[in-house]
DNA sequence: TTTTTAGTTAGGATATATTCCTAATTAGGA
DNA sequence: TCCTAATTAGGAATATATCCTAACTAAAAA
């Protein structure tokens, strides 16, 4: 088991370190959707002397080599709308730009079956993520 | 067009506050997706005392009557996945509960129109929102 | 194996967004 | 006009996440 993660982090190139293998199999182990709290809280255990920061750079890190994924979008900030009509969102991964979208196909699909075992859905959220033009084209320079 | 705001604020049973009235023309001036920020940024140039408190304040007060809405689900904090098979969320507004999801249909839906002369799509996220059958059932108590 | 060095860590400081607290003020009904 | 409950300003407090630096260590080179 140990043996899988030690590979992966070979394979991507990482550093081989104890609190990375820990951490991997933390979240392996763990099921749901962890924060870094609760990731902290557990590797604690083992390496009392743990820092935060280590915690957060290992995530960013696993995060950064497709190991893991953020859940939400999770903006610098909350952002506010001000449009009320029903529309989704374009919003740009480099500089954070929310552009307003018409898509109409997505909101007539009909709900997943069985959510009804999950509890009352009152909304649906959809995102589309990429790069503005305005990244591209600087990118691109 | 204060008029209206009044009114507004009026109907829904709310005092009418000077602060209130500008936050309001600020919001139906502005466009795009303003930050409390930005919102306190423009207000304080004709009340220079104000508090940022108040502006977030009122923003939620305009949310929680649904004059305004957040763009992001803005979790208290981000929350990671380690199953990286494709999948989508069932988020409970209430505890912020995560349940993974599938939902095919949704994945097959061919890009809105003109998307390209926004950016590049790079990704889909979708988030159904409401409220768990634990939530529900704690209520209902 | 030992040495070297670039990458990693602990610990605390810092940044940033948001909420809380309290005394003073004010909107709107009596 | 007076009264009361809601609202505000101002600053303190909270929470999440990141930054900084000296000490440490993994792993490549000798």
């Amino acid at each position: 088991m140990e043996k899988d993660a030690r590979d992966i982090f070979k394979e991507i190139g990482l550093r081989v370190t104890p609190q990375r293998l820990e951490i991997f199999q933390i979240l392996a182990s763990m099921h749901g959707h962890p924060a870094a709290e609760d990731v902290f809280e557990r590797i604690r255990q083992r390496f009392p002397s743990i820092s935060f920061d280590t915690v957060y750079r290992t995530l960013s890190l696993f995060e950064s080599h497709g190991l893991i994924k953020k859940v939400h979008h999770l903006a610098d900030k909350t952002r506010y709308d001000t449009n009320l009509r029903r529309h989704h969102h374009f919003v740009c991964v480099r500089c954070k730009k929310i552009i307003d979208l018409e898509w109409d196909e997505v909101d007539g699909i009909p709900m997943p079956e069985g959510i009804e075992s999950l509890g009352r859905v009152e909304d649906r959220y959809v995102e589309l993520r990429g790069i503005c033009l305005d990244c591209l084209r600087k990118e691109g320079e």
